[in-house]
DNA sequence: ATGGTGGACAATCCA
């Protein structure tokens, strides 16, 4: 089973860029987006509908704003939209499937370079993301979080560890909250199977056209399993090469 | 300290 996360930057604007004619090409059972800045009916659904996906889709109330789907060729047993905290829920920013007794969820986590109002949301976010988290992790062994947590967590994980220490993104805080997230029983798909690899970033930032090309990047989109899955890893992969947004496609292959 | 680009929307806001 190939799960993908991909933060599109704008759903209709990678579809422009040929996200369908990808995702055709390379076949995907569980496709995660973030930052669809679209609600379902902004799009033609056909599009994903006529390659076999059933659609999870949470938009945010603020129009053309964030906004999570899952699109799975398996029919989800269950749905869930939002994780149960208001402050949290009006910014579309996390969707649930449960497909079986394999539980995705998919979150968009907040950014705080704009400013010090939205680090503050984030960390609040945060907290209420984590117990949330645990309490599911209680009821079901077979989860995956996958997403853009918006951290780069190890010093591997960023192009330039020392200028970004003050950076959004790269707080000693937000690094912890990496480090106690995985310590309370949450793997890293791709840092368990690639420990040593260096240079493989999931974010370049666009305000210079040049960043990319020179993979000055950031390592933040994860695809984090439970312990009791982490047995299940076939592949964890990065897909740098795919260029539909800032972000690209992180893979998870496991045996199900 | 500032700026640079891009998506969405309709002026800026957000990333």
């Amino acid at each position: 089973m190939r799960i993908v996360s991909y933060n599109v930057n704008g759903i209709r604007a990678a579809i422009k860029k040929g996200l369908i004619e990808w995702l055709t090409d390379y076949p995907v059972d569980v496709f995660c987006v973030q930052e669809t800045k679209a609600a379902p009916t902004d799009i033609d659904l056909s599009l994903f509908t006529s390659l076999g996906y059933h659609v999870a889709w949470y938009p945010a109330q603020k129009k053309g704003y964030s906004g999570v789907a899952i699109f799975s060729k398996k029919k989800p047993s269950e749905i869930f939209y939002g994780n149960g905290h208001t402050m949290s829920d009006s910014e579309g920013r996390v969707v649930r499937i449960d497909l079986g007794d394999l539980t995705i969820i998919n979150a968009y986590f907040p950014s705080g370079t704009s400013g010090e109002e939205r680090q503050t949301y984030k960390y609040q976010w945060l907290n209420e993301f984590n117990k949330w988290i645990q309490l599911i992790k209680k009821e079901r062994p077979n989860i995956i979080v996958l997403g853009d947590y918006n951290i780069a967590h190890k010093e591997i994980d960023i192009h330039d560890p020392k200028g970004n220490k003050k950076s959004s993104g790269f707080l000693p805080e937000e690094r912890a909250w990496m480090d106690q997230f995985l310590a309370n029983g949450w793997v890293d798909s791709f840092r368990q199977k690639n420990p040593e690899v260096t240079g493989a970033y999931s974010w370049w930032s666009q305000r210079f056209p040049t960043v990319r090309l020179q993979n000055k990047g950031w390592r933040i989109d994860y695809i984090c399993t439970t312990e009791a899955l982490a047995p299940s890893i076939k592949l964890a992969t990065i897909l740098p090469m795919v260029k539909h947004s800032d972000h690209c496609p992180i893979v998870l292959e496991i045996k199900k």
